[in-house]
DNA sequence: TGAACATTTGAAGAAGTATTCAAATGTAAA
DNA sequence: TTTACATTTGAATACTTCTTCAAATGTTCA
């Protein structure tokens, strides 16, 4: 359909009420971190304990640099943060949140059985 | 790290207590659907009132077929439906669980400011 | 029936992303 | 200081995915 074909108030009236662009983009950028298993995975771990680099690894059976970048990602989203502990890195969540959104996005997929 | 290194029974602890492979996956997958910025969008607009696809490229500036390509995306996961009206079709959210999840990542989104 | 409109579909190109390997960095212990 | 170990980094590759364009489908109305 052409853009000025049908009622552009109508829709000037719901764009007004939606979040701005970059809160939508934020919101994205949010849910994107939770949208790979891989990532899922690891925030899953940290939900049960701290985890070294390694030990992440090793329950993924993935190797230490696939894990490393992905902890890289999620350390940029604020989502992990990692301690330096001798020549390991301790691996812990850095945000409340995380729990909350997988567990009611757990309660979701759980209910579509 | 190799994988045999540390602790393996300490490693098995966790996963022993993690979540399935099969749900981890339709986690992700379900997120996923949130982390791309025009499908947020489309969900952003539908919790305000259902809207056909015409309507729905006007307020996002896209073309219908870009659109559609993504309304088909989330009918696939079960997040939105469209229902023909005559040569129209009105999408409208799907899952009770769209908004809430949203919404709460939006609350995670404003706090960080 | 034919013309106009709304939506969908398929193919193509561009951009992004996950994983692997090899090498680099940093730390601890011998 | 050398060696071993844990993690990170960068480059390369394979794989997705988003968007666009053109064409197809289906619907309404003249």
């Amino acid at each position: 359909m052409d853009k000025t074909t049908r009622t552009p108030e109508s829709a000037e009236a719901v764009r007004s009420r939606l979040p701005d662009d970059d809160t939508i983009y934020d919101l994205a950028a949010l849910f994107k971190m939770f949208g790979d298993p891989t990532r899922a995975k690891i925030l899953s771990c940290l939900q049960i304990r701290d985890l070294y680099v390694g030990e992440l690894a090793d329950i993924l059976g993935m190797n230490d640099s696939a894990v490393s970048h992905q902890l890289r990602v999620l350390r940029g989203a604020k989502l992990v943060k990692g301690t330096k502990e001798g020549k390991e890195v301790r691996y812990s969540l850095d945000d409340d949140h995380v729990t909350k959104i997988m567990e009611y996005g757990l309660t979701h997929v759980n209910e579509g059985k």
